[in-house]
DNA sequence: TTATTAAATCGCAATATTACGATAAATGTT
DNA sequence: AACATTTATCGTAATATTGCGATTTAATAA
């Protein structure tokens, strides 16, 4: 095993799991939190400001563009890498509905 | 390696990871949405509901209590489990504070 | 063309995660 | 006490993740 049963859970259940799954290695928030202060960067950049080896952080970059937080683009020899705004927005949504029921849920045992 | 180098990150970097990770799973999202529908509930009940094993079930409950995002007290021979709500408010308001910013920010390449 | 720089990818090792069956522990029932 | 029920834990196997150095790829510069 070591393999989830994705096919086992409904489709929004998967796609919300992967957003938080992504999100959820401290490397890959710092990552966000430098996109957020800079706006935008240069993959170095973020190379140099994080503790981590180049080919390190290149794989952390490649988890969270492929569900689609960041986007990079090249521009010469390096690459430039940004928030996904609209993707946020719709993650932000998926989250919030999910956070807003439980933060009024009351606990009962 | 397979370790994650927490000790570089700061405190409420390895937080929020530790939050959005235990999210990151789709069995754990339906535990989640079960226990939102049901306000709280025995654990058999929550095995009956997913297609999983009970020592599977166990563990991701395990989880989820671990981060405090749930938590169950003992009632006879079962045991009830129910939201946390007071760790999903400070966890709710530590992913607000990153996402309000990032739905905001403009994807500028 | 030949270097130089930047980033992705490969290959590998160590550890973590997921899942299950079997067993144990705890409680309630007969 | 003996049994049934419920949940946690143990042991194990398969796969995934994390991390790094080395290499490759791509683009510019000399």
């Amino acid at each position: 095993m070591g393999t989830t049963k994705s096919d086992k859970f409904t489709e929004q259940q998967n796609e919300l799991a992967n957003l938080f799954k992504a999100l959820g290695h401290p490397a890959r928030i710092a990552i966000i939190q430098t996109l957020l202060k800079r706006q935008a960067c240069v993959c170095g950049d973020i190379v140099e400001d994080l503790p981590l080896s180049q080919s390190t952080i290149s794989q952390h970059l490649a988890e969270l563009k492929k569900v689609g937080l960041i986007k990079g683009t090249i521009t010469g020899p390096s690459v430039c890498y940004c928030i996904n705004e609209s993707v946020w927005v719709k993650a932000k949504s998926e989250m919030d509905k999910m956070m807003a029921i439980a933060v009024k849920t009351p606990s009962i045992c």
